[in-house]
RNA sequence: GUCCGAAUAGUGUAGAGGCCUAUCAUGGAGCCCUGUCGAGGCUCCGACCCGGGUUCGAAUCCCGGUUCGGGCGCCA
C-alpha cells in the first residue's frame, strides 16, 4: 500500500459542496486540540492550511472521542472521515471521523509554540527551525520566497536568456574586495566562490549571449547586521550587447513583474502577513552619484566629498528624499566614481572618472549593483593592476577577452534583500531557512 | 572589528537591595463543561546564564566570562 494512500485531499481541496457527506482522508499535524466536554474540535494543519474535526460525545464511538482529546499538539495523524458542510466550521466544512492514527507522536514540552499565542525570538526560532516552519507567518515568506524565484526564471526565460551555473569551488580570489572562505581541495587551496561575475563575462565571450544564475555565494567578512548573510543567493544576469541603461531596464522590469507575480500567485501567503503589496512604478527614478552626494550634504546629518563611497546613514537620506518625491521605495544610484566600483565597471569614454555603473536601491537598502563590463583586453589588464590585484591570477578570465568578447552588461541582485524588502521583513535570517552568518553554522 | 544594550520556567515576560516561598501569559498534568475557532472555569507543575565580589541581606549593585540583540564599519 502507497502512502499516498494517507491523503486523498489537501485540507484546502475539500469543497464541502462538492464532496458533502463523502469519506475523506487528510494527513498532518494536530494544531489544537479544544476539549469542551461533550464535543471536541481537533485541527489538523497541512502545508496549504487547516482542516476541523468534530467529535460529538453522544454521537461518536467512545474510544475514539477519548482518543481524540488526548492527542498530543504538533503529532502527525492521518484522519479518514466524511465531510460535513458547517456554517460554525472555520472553513464551512467539519470532518467526522471514522478513524484516527497517529503516526508519529510529538514530545512535549515543544520547543516553541506554533500557533502564534507566544512570540518566540529570532535565535529560538532559527533553533528549531523544522518547529518555527510550521507557524503561519514563517512558512508564508517560503511560499513567497518560491514565488518570487519562479517569477524570475519565467521573465528571464522569457526575455531570452539561459539559465546557467558557474562554480563555487574557485582557485582565485575573483573580485578583490571582500573576503573568501579558504577551502582545502585535495591538495591545494582553493576558495568558495563571493560571485559568479568572471564567469558570466566568459560566458559572454562564449557566444550564450543572455544568461542568468541563481545561486549561493559567499562572503567570509565578519559583519554582523540585519541585512548581512555570510552565504546567500544571488540573482545574476549578463546580457550581449548591451549597455547598463538596457540592463537597468531589464532589472525595473523584472522587480515589477515580480511584485505583480507575488500579489496575483501568492494572495494567502501576503494575507497571512498581513501585507498589501503595490508593484512599483517603473522606470525607476535615476540619481546620478553627483547629485546623491548633494542630497546627503544637503541634509547636513553626514558630510561627503566626491568619491567617497556611500554609507548606512547617508543610503537612507537619499532612499527618503527619493521616497518623499516619488512615493516609490525603489531607486537607481548611477555614475559612480570609477575608483570604488570594481574594475570591470566601463569607465565613460568622456569622462573616465565616472563609471556606467548602477546599485539598485530600496529606500532601506542596497539591493543590486550593476554596470556594463569592460570588454576590452587591455584597459580591463590595466584596471585589474590599477587595483593592485595580480593579473596573471585573472589569465582564465583575461584570456577570453583576447578572442572576440562582445560589449556586455550585467547586474547582481541579492535574493534575501529582495524578499526582505517586498515582505518588510527586518532581520534577512528571517528570509533564509538555514541562515549562515557570523555565528550561526548549525542547523 | 567597534560602540550600546540584554540574559528570569519549554516559549514570551514582570521585577529598580529586604514586598520573592519570584509576576503574568502560553504550555504540561488533572477535573468541570455540547459549537469552540487566542474557548472558558478550578487545582497543580515548571525559571533568576556562569564565576567572583560588595552587603546583615543580591534576580536586583560591581568585576570577569559566555551567549544573544541593536547601531556603525566592511559589504550585496
Amino acid at each position: 500500500m502507497s502512502l499516498k494512500n494517507l491523503r486523498t485531499h489537501y485540507t484546502v481541496q475539500i469543497d464541502p459542496d462538492e464532496v458533502s457527506d463523502q469519506k475523506v482522508t487528510i494527513s498532518g499535524w494536530v494544531h489544537e486540540v479544544r476539549d469542551l466536554g461533550g464535543i471536541c474540535f481537533v485541527v489538523i494543519r497541512d502545508r496549504d492550511g487547516r482542516a476541523q474535526v468534530t467529535l460529538v460525545k453522544k454521537k461518536i464511538d467512545r474510544e475514539l472521542f477519548n482518543f481524540a482529546r488526548k492527542l498530543v499538539r504538533e503529532s502527525v495523524v492521518t484522519v479518514t472521515g466524511s465531510v460535513k458542510g458547517e456554517g460554525k466550521a472555520p472553513n464551512g466544512y467539519e470532518i467526522i471521523p471514522d478513524e484516527i492514527s497517529v503516526l508519529n507522536e510529538a514530545e512535549s514540552p515543544l520547543p516553541m509554540d506554533t500557533t502564534g499565542k507566544v512570540d518566540a525570538e529570532l535565535d529560538t526560532r532559527l533553533d528549531s527551525r523544522f518547529m518555527d516552519l510550521r507557524r503561519e507567518k514563517t512558512h508564508a515568506i517560503f511560499r513567497i520566497r518560491h514565488v518570487i524565484l519562479q517569477a524570475i526564471r519565467t521573465y528571464f526565460t522569457a526575455e531570452g536568456f539561459i539559465e546557467t551555473t558557474s562554480p563555487k569551488v574557485v582557485a582565485t580570489a575573483t573580485e578583490g574586495g571582500t573576503s573568501l572562505f579558504p577551502i582545502t581541495y585535495f591538495d591545494r587551496e582553493a576558495f568558495l566562490n563571493q560571485s559568479p561575475q568572471l564567469f558570466k563575462q566568459i560566458m559572454m565571450s562564449g557566444g550564450l549571449d543572455r544568461v542568468f544564475e541563481i545561486g549561493p555565494i559567499f562572503r567570509a567578512e565578519e559583519h554582523d547586521t540585519r541585512r548581512h548573510l555570510n552565504e546567500a543567493t544571488s540573482i545574476d544576469m549578463e546580457a550581449s550587447f548591451m549597455d547598463h541603461f538596457d540592463v537597468m531596464e531589464i532589472l525595473e522590469n523584472m522587480i515589477a513583474y515580480v511584485y505583480s507575480q507575488v500579489i496575483e500567485n501568492a494572495t494567502p501567503s501576503l494575507e497571512a502577513l498581513g501585507i498589501e503589496l503595490k508593484v512599483p512604478e517603473t522606470p525607476f527614478r535615476k540619481v546620478p552619484y553627483s547629485e546623491a552626494v548633494d542630497i546627503v550634504n544637503a541634509a547636513g546629518e553626514e558630510q561627503m566629498v566626491w568619491g567617497d563611497d556611500i554609507g548606512t546613514q547617508s543610503e537612507h537620506t537619499i532612499g527618503e528624499s527619493v521616497f518623499k518625491e516619488t512615493g516609490e521605495s525603489h531607486y537607481f544610484i548611477t555614475d559612480w566614481p570609477t575608483e570604488i566600483k570594481p574594475f570591470y565597471a566601463m569607465p565613460y569614454e568622456n569622462d573616465p572618472l565616472i563609471s556606467k555603473s548602477f546599485d539598485m536601491m530600496h529606500r532601506t537598502m542596497e539591493l543590486s549593483s550593476g554596470a556594463q563590463r569592460i570588454h576590452l583586453h587591455d584597459m580591463l589588464r590595466s584596471r585589474i593592476e590599477g587595483q593592485g590585484l595580480d593579473p596573471d591570477a585573472f589569465e582564465f578570465y583575461l584570456k577570453t577577452f583576447k578572442y572576440g568578447m562582445p560589449p556586455h552588461a550585467g547586474w547582481g541582485l541579492g535574493c534575501e534583500r529582495l524578499v526582505m524588502t517586498m515582505l518588510g521583513v527586518d532581520n534577512i535570517r528571517d528570509v533564509v531557512l538555514f541562515p549562515r552568518d557570523r555565528r550561526r553554522l548549525s542547523p
